[in-house]
RNA sequence: GGAGAGUUGGCUGAGUGGUCGAAAGCGCCUCCCUGCUAAGGAGGUAACUGGGCAACUGGUUCGAGGGUUCGAAUCCCUCACUCUCCGCCA
């Protein structure tokens, strides 16, 4: 959420600045709305402040034992007033409070401009692409099973077997493990999520199709993200302990809708996937340094997983609703011929604080942190990699060593 | 599933209709005292938000929402959550 005075005072450079990543502001109904909220509140507080001392006369005069029917005419008067002027006051800031909700996060000044993917850019590449196999991971191996997984449950949903299903285990402690290296504490958090912690990251209300819902009140959650920054929802922190540095490794729910026809086959895209979340709470003046950090922590793990990379910075037209500045990380897929994301890694300066009301105190008085997070990694995208950047051509998936003593071996027999 | 208790400031916890944003204690901050430290003494210490250039000055908030009342932390209703006991259960 922006901060409703920044706004205010600097409406026409906001309104710029969200131009850059294709939101049209209407500056005009939002300072309507708000001129007739501070009108009406001015209205309604005097009114208040006007109850409460003939509250208090009518008291007195009660217990003096005096004629009270005269003044109660005139409060009763202005509490209808008062009951009227409220009931508009309540609906200009429900609106306003809407309007504010909708809006995605202000870029930040150094995001290039650009109105999509393709005007992104790519900062630097690593690693050494190996392999010409062309094959992809469902051709190479038997042993991810989609047929299955659709009677099961569907499309978009895969059953791993045998080694295979041990590997994503392994992928998954050695990221965890990764993680709490560079001090990170990891979390067991609940995979389902209530509406207040889904709108404090910024999915609720604006991307509800975007998420399954399990019941009344519940969504499973579309990424660690939502409960491990709704860990310190409505929390102060104090300033001496930023950054704090939090993991967790859970299954990822997403409905998809509106990515029909797209990834449809293989593991790239589904609707239940396995990831290892970094979040970090940190300080606004430190916010940017501490994404170069996280970026690097999530860079560290391909490096050892020996997988090719690149580092690609958004343009301002394809960052997500909440991010001020992101760095996603794409692994080289020997069967697409090209780079994919694995990893997002988001500044969201004070705009989820904002929504979920962290803080930090400090001399200077109470202040919104910022957030950070980025996927270290997505594990089925992961998967993928290895089999397709490490198969040998016939039958075996080498196993990269840094996997070793959590798999146990250090290939795969593709049947 | 059944029965009961509870939810108040950073924490513990008092408070059954106005003088309560709220006793007391702890914690924290400033100062005093004391070779240092500890102990002791004095004062201060909730959040959110409006108006105003400012000095300053309003409003809201005692789990959430509704109701009663001139007036609600306090009375009534609904809901959420926490805890205890019983039952069941991985």
């Amino acid at each position: 959420m922006i901060d409703i005075k920044k706004l205010r005072d600097n409406l026409e450079d906001i309104k710029i600045a969200l131009k850059k990543r294709g939101y049209d502001l209407d500056e005009s109904s939002f300072k309507s709305l708000d001129d007739s909220r501070k009108e009406l509140q001015v209205d309604v507080e005097g009114l208040q402040a006007e109850r409460k001392q003939l509250s208090s006369e009518f008291g007195k005069l009660k217990a003096s034992g005096k004629d009270t029917s005269d003044l109660k005419k005139i409060i009763d008067e202005k509490n209808s007033d008062l009951e009227n002027k409220d009931a508009d006051l309540q609906e200009v800031l429900s609106k306003l409070n809407s309007l504010l909700l909708d809006m995605p996060n202000i870029p930040d000044d150094s995001v290039p401009i650009g109105s999509s993917e393709e005007d992104n850019k790519v900062i630097s590449q690593h690693g050494e692409i190996k392999t010409n196999n062309t094959q992809d991971h469902l051709e190479i191996t038997k042993k991810i099973d989609t047929e299955l997984a659709a009677k099961l449950s569907g499309s978009r949903f895969a059953v791993l077997k045998g080694d295979l299903a041990k590997l994503q285990r392994s992928l998954i402690s050695f990221m965890i493990d990764c993680a709490i290296n560079n001090g990170y504490k990891e979390y067991y958090v609940p995979f389902m999520a209530n509406e207040e912690s889904l709108t404090g990251t910024g999915q609720l209300p604006k991307f509800e199709e975007d998420l399954f819902k399990a019941s009344d009140k519940l969504y499973l959650i579309p990424t660690a993200e939502v409960p491990l920054t709704n860990l310190f929802r409505d929390e102060f922190l104090n300033e001496k302990d930023l950054p704090v540095k939090v993991t967790s490794h859970t299954p990822c729910f997403r409905s998809e809708a509106g990515s029909y026809g797209k990834d449809t086959r293989g593991l790239i895209r589904q609707h239940q996937f396995e990831k290892i979340e970094l979040v970090q709470i940190t300080h606004p003046s430190d916010s940017m340094n501490c994404l170069e950090t996280l970026l690097n922590n999530a860079c560290e793990i391909l490096n050892k997983l020996e997988l090719p990379y690149q580092i690609v910075e958004l343009c301002s037209g394809d960052l997500g609703f909440s991010s001020a500045k992101t760095f996603d990380i794409e692994v080289w897929m020997p069967s697409q011929n090209k780079y994919r994301e694995i990893s997002s890694c988001s500044n969201f300066t004070d705009f989820q604080a904002r929504r979920s009301n962290i803080k930090y105190k400090s001399k200077d008085g109470n202040n919104f942190v910022h957030t950070i997070n980025g996927s270290g990694l997505a594990v089925g995208r992961c998967l993928i990699a290895l089999i397709e950047n490490n198969f040998d051509g016939k039958d075996t998936i080498n196993i990269p060593s840094c996997l070793e003593q959590y798999f146990g071996s250090n290939e795969i027999k593709v049947n």
